[in-house]
DNA sequence: AAATAGCCTTAAGGTAGGTTAAGAGAGCAT
DNA sequence: ATGCTCTCTTAACCTACCTTAAGGCTATTT
């Protein structure tokens, strides 16, 4: 069994505890997969049909509008999940790109494969609930925000909430996930280091 | 038991069909409770210990901002769930309100005994894990889409998407929930009107 | 019937943020 | 070293949308 599969295990007790036969399916379904910086887990007009868990590395999740310009909508580093879940639970072709920012390692299983770990075993049916309300309160949390609050202030708030992400990618990056570019990120720049 | 919870466990045959102990604890546990228009189901710094089901009327669920405008971010209307999920599973207090639009009826339970049932009757985890599921790629739907277009494209696509809302609710309540204020939002119809 | 309140529109002037273009510095490849 | 690519910055001009203010219309309340 490898290490990527201990530290899935790990981070699946830190919510609920598994047993033996548990963690034995979770080292059975699991696969692993390593990404290369700049490739993509998953581009527009596929079908995405893998659930993956970021062992190491860091993902943009973006799409791209009519206009040909690109808008991030998640970043997912160690412990996170990735995948398009309309895509996912909707077996119909997504709309958005999956880019390795790193040379990155994932474990992944298909939407099937986890249905029926669902079904096989009703602790991981509990845990993708709460996984899944927790996705949606924070998704909530950043409609709140983009509606209510300015460029800037989105950013000092990013800054402040995934500061280890914030040294880690480019401002290109941070710019397209806070909705603005870069020309007007670098005068918010500019003008917070002034004060 | 009234005509209220028969629609409610219509809703709920409609996604996995309840067996006869499950019909009664639906019955058992689903409170009903009216709403004037212009009421409040739940206001900023409540805790939201209800998850409420609309029989009938409508809601819309907002938040005001430091600068005291308010910002739709949902309307509910017949055979829609409405509820601040965060403060709910959180338990802490709410940034949001959740107001009557019309005269109108719900079926709540606390939240609390929707965990209850969830672990006696493992048929209404599953419903909710779904229903969650779609909350959240319908959340995501709407960042997409207020990343990428603009004021009239969003005008058009609300006005194709829920057409009955459309017709049953002002502009006002629209305006706020495109993100643009009523004037501009006039100025858009007009433009729409003459092209 | 009058008064009040909410809704919708128009218009003038303002601001946040976008576009285009250009240059400077860092990192990587030949 | 030389070029290449990418990142970050600066600046001039532009646009989508906001603010304020005013007027007319309709619905509700008294």
């Amino acid at each position: 069994m490898s290490d990527s599969t201990n530290i899935l295990i790990a981070y699946f007790n830190r919510h609920i505890p598994l047993n033996y036969e548990e963690e034995e399916a979770v080292k059975a379904l699991f696969k692993e997969r390593k990404i290369r910086r700049r490739h993509y887990l998953l581009q527009e007009g596929d079908i995405c049909i893998n659930n993956c868990f970021v062992v190491e590395g860091c993902f943009r999740m973006f799409m791209v509008d009519k206009n040909g310009k690109e808008h991030n909508l998640q970043f997912s580093t160690e412990n996170w999940w990735i995948s398009d879940l309309y895509s996912l639970f909707k077996r119909e072709p997504s709309r958005l790109y999956i880019e390795a920012l790193e040379n990155s390692t994932v474990l992944y299983t298909t939407i099937d494969e986890l249905l029926q770990l669902f079904e096989d075993y009703p602790t991981f049916s509990h845990i993708f609930r709460i996984l899944t309300q927790n996705a949606l309160v924070s998704q909530q949390q950043r409609i709140l925000q983009y509606v209510s609050s300015t460029a800037e202030e989105r950013y000092l708030d990013f800054a402040k909430k995934r500061p280890e992400l914030f040294n880690r990618i480019s401002n290109v990056q941070i710019a397209s996930y806070l909705g603005v570019t870069p020309e007007f990120l670098s005068i918010i720049r500019k003008k917070i280091a002034k004060s």
